[in-house]
DNA sequence: TTGTATTATCGACACTGTGTCGTTAATATA
DNA sequence: TATATTAACGACACAGTGTCGATAATACAA
């Protein structure tokens, strides 16, 4: 990944990418420029063309790169895991969840600005579809007979991966009140139970 | 609401509105400018600032009002019912998220663009924060004691709240292929129940 | 340590889009 | 039909963009 990058250019990017989160956290994506930006990391506005296309190219590229390192980052930790031990346990975490708010937390400035900003495209989406993944992983393995379903499958997807994403922003608009491992266990309970402890409607 | 407002003012707004969920549709809203709207509307740009301050401000108005049919045509169907014909039941739509779907039906196009394209600021906010208000009421009813709730009150409100809007939003990328009845059902049996029909968690 | 290639800086340029004039034309309503 | 309101139009200064070519700074390899 990291190829032997000039460190200047190295310098110059991350100044760019510090600025950007800076200045949407204090103006909001919309009304900033690229002179802002540029001015912002005490640099040349003709520099900034030299390494993106515009204002939304930079954004782009940064999220990539943040949302490339969370998958990295928590791929291993889960191949190591049997897969027994990934099936969901009411008292248990689950690995995947706990990891992904650790990482989240570790760059807790970055995610709270990009995903509470309304006006960023992308992030969302794409942190989005990294959930998705990994939660019609988790129902696969779960239950792989689609019968066995109380909804579509791609349906029942999208409403947990959206409900999840939901709970990390929640989380971070807190300002992390509660460890990861809370987090993932509280995903837990509410995914497996519903929000009553006393559900008259289960079998 | 509709005050005797000059039928050219309005037919004015009307074009601008529409030209902009067209020019949406067709090139995203980063892309268009206010040149674009006011020739796709065939007026003059100086008119455009007659009635809105930018580009954004246009879009603010039109979710706003948009958003506000849609509580205003809800909250008479569900005054007329009575409490316990509110509280969700296994094989019966809830009203509330029936009447929500339907309106949605009516207004199909304009949903689906501001919906889809993640470059719109505040309308998928502002519809979340309507389902959010249906949901915190919908829980109370339910279970009005925060001892007996799997997690905290707001967590929960947020988990079902942004779970519900990304069913809306998988119903309209698939050109609502159920009926709003059916989605509502649907609802009804993953919160209740979860993804799986035989759920070994439960109680 | 020095030479060379790469990158940043700088000032300038044409261009697009914005927001606001004042004037003139069109039109809804009384 | 009269009149008040609004739209159309052309023009303007301004902000921000994207790209030049020439010059300065700097990382790295010999």
């Amino acid at each position: 990944m990291s190829k032997k990058l000039d460190p200047r250019v190295r310098r110059t990017r991350q100044l760019l990418r510090d600025a950007l989160v800076e200045l949407i956290d204090e103006q909001g994506y919309e009304k900033i420029t690229v002179q802002d930006i540029t001015q912002r990391a005490t640099l040349n506005r003709a520099t900034f063309y030299l390494h993106y296309r515009d204002k939304l190219d930079l954004l782009y590229q940064s999220s990539a790169e943040i949302l490339q390192e969370l998958v990295s980052s928590i791929q291993p930790a889960v191949r190591e895991k049997k897969e027994v031990d990934l099936l969901p346990n009411y008292d248990q975490p689950h690995e995947t969840f706990m990891h992904l708010f650790e990482q989240i937390a570790l760059n807790s400035k970055l995610y709270k600005v990009y995903l509470t900003e309304q006006t960023i495209p992308y992030f969302a989406a794409g942190l989005k579809d990294i959930i998705i993944e990994f939660v019609a992983n988790g129902i696969a393995l779960m239950e792989p007979n689609d019968q066995k379903l109380t909804v579509p499958r791609d349906m029942a997807v999208r409403f947990y991966a959206a409900a999840f994403l939901e709970v990390i922003i929640w989380w971070l608009e807190h300002d992390m009140p509660y460890t990861p491992k809370f987090m993932a266990t509280q995903l837990m309970h509410i995914t497996i139970k519903g929000p009553y402890m006393d559900n008259p409607f289960q079998q």
